[in-house]
DNA sequence: ACAATAGGCAAGTGGCGACTTGCCTATCAA
DNA sequence: TTGATAGGCAAGTCGCCACTTGCCTATTGT
């Protein structure tokens, strides 16, 4: 397990939102994109009309979950996908042994 | 896939209530409770104060979610679980190949 | 130094979701 | 038939979440 234990419930609640589901898509696409990078991205390729500030935010929502991992450069902030939380989220229910109720 | 495709978005609103997954633990344990029975072992086992109509909400959001499937007899109305949209969603990002975005 | 770029912070707004409340229907036992 | 049990329907309340707006800091190029 990773060293800041990331509640299951972080990892559901940042994959609810449609657009945070669409930012994943774009970083499995293409790992260390910048915020204004997946910004243009989502509104050109996706159609989606929304601000910088919602992406930041929404970013920040999956860096929390441990769903995005980042890396400072310069004036520029990296993002890379980690697909380490969703593994464990699901086989709770997946497999008939241990109950424990994470969350 | 299932005849009513059930879209993903349903799916992962479903997951995002903590409350809702408490329920699927307890499907997860014994299939086949009704209404009541989930109620009772809400409230007593989890100590989660909610009114009955709460928990039928919850039923009905995952149903529609594909996650809970219902069969009735005379006044009772049995629930099981069916982890079989669990299966699809994550691995999405999980496997690099097709980004189709399904939601 | 100055402007442009990349990003952050914080308050405010609107809408959706979780929950309650009240009443109704249906099935079963006496 | 009466009462009890199991569940459904609909309106209303409240809090949270997504998003905007405005302003601020930091880094880079000229």
């Amino acid at each position: 397990m990773p060293i800041v234990s990331v509640m299951a419930e972080d990892v559901f609640k940042a994959l609810a939102d449609p657009t945070r589901r669409r930012i994943l898509d774009e970083l499995a696409e293409r790992d260390g994109q910048t915020l204004f990078e997946i910004c243009t991205r989502l509104v050109t390729k996706h159609g989606l009309g929304l601000s910088r500030q919602a992406v930041s935010q929404h970013l920040a929502v999956l860096e929390s979950a441990g769903l995005v991992l980042t890396r400072r450069q310069g004036r520029y902030k990296f993002h890379d996908l980690n697909t380490e939380p969703l593994e464990h989220i699901v086989t709770r229910w997946l497999k008939p042994d241990r109950p424990e109720s994470t969350s």
